[in-house]
DNA sequence: CCTCAGATGCACT
DNA sequence: GTGCATCTGAGGA
């Protein structure tokens, strides 16, 4: 165990320091996206500068369409790390996104979109990288997934380290029922699952699908931690025992050791650490 | 640590 | 009607 790279978390409160890559590569060209059921203007916000001043960190380099336009998997690997950002009621509340899932596209059994098929549900798997693709599952709950380059294709996001304003996000937790707070357990809990984060920032279908995460006003992503590459677990995904020969491709992502995480694959941990 | 059932609503055959 | 990219609490090893 113990990987030399400590880009994983624990550290109580230290400062690391992020090193200022002034992105130079912001140029790449977007499609146009048809944002017609969209009730708010989609004003140009291209710059966390832009953004109220309670809710903007200082320093926050904001994700732009190149960092989304690359293949899926890669797209789930770059997401570790990064802080997920939504605002809600003018609070700002994140997270460091700590476990993804890839989900291909028309070749995956395990992606909604297998096959090409295209309904109104599942439409912003097919919109440009970078679009919001956010789902009801079991009635009552949601989860919410990133998509990237290639038809089809979207990361879900599938736990969060909570970083900001956490006893909203408590709230919204344990909205309707009594006395739980996971405040005690340094937030362990809060987001340690696909549907306990999209609780936690308020995340519901119908404020946050289809939404452009690259200029959006209400969620967004800022550059934060990168994570060596030993530091990432490879693994299966959770919960697609129908995908057949899909189900045990290595599409889930985690950081080693990061304890906001919602499941961990021992078996593959292991097997990391013997290589 | 583990497995299990129940809650709950919507998209799709 | 069926089946979920889930979560919780209860009960057992």
């Amino acid at each position: 165990m113990a990987s030399n790279c400590t880009s994983s978390t624990q550290s109580r409160g230290r400062k690391r320091k992020s090193q200022q890559t002034q992105s130079t590569s912001s140029k790449t060209k977007k499609p146009t996206q048809e944002i017609s059921d969209l009730t708010s203007d989609q004003s140009q916000y291209t710059s966390v500068k832009h953004i109220s001043k309670n809710v903007k960190k200082d320093n926050a380099e904001r994700l732009d369409y190149s960092f989304f336009d690359v293949p899926c998997e890669d797209l789930a690997e770059a997401l570790l790390g990064q802080t997920i950002v939504r605002i809600c009621d003018g609070k700002r509340l994140s997270g460091k996104i700590v476990e993804t899932e890839a989900y291909l596209g028309s070749i995956d059994k395990a992606a909604h979109s297998y096959k090409g098929k295209k309904t109104d549900k599942n439409t912003a798997m097919f919109m440009p990288p970078g679009t919001a693709y956010v789902y009801n599952i079991y009635g009552m709950y949601c989860c919410i997934n990133i998509s990237s380059k290639g038809d089809g294709a979207a990361v879900l996001i599938r736990a969060l380290q909570p970083l900001d304003n956490l006893e909203t996000m408590d709230e919204f937790r344990t909205k309707g029922k009594d006395g739980n707070s996971f405040l005690k357990k340094e937030g362990v809990g809060l987001c340690n699952g696909p549907s306990k984060l999209c609780q936690s920032l308020n995340i519901k279908k119908d404020s946050i699908n289809k939404l452009d995460m690259c200029t959006s006003d209400q969620i967004w992503l800022e550059k934060n931690d990168t994570v060596c590459k030993d530091a990432i677990v490879k693994c299966k995904r959770i919960n697609i025992g129908y995908a057949e020969d899909w189900v045990d491709k290595p599409l889930r992502f985690y950081i080693l050791g990061n304890k906001y995480v919602s499941v961990r694959d021992k078996p593959a941990e292991n097997e990391m650490s013997t290589k």
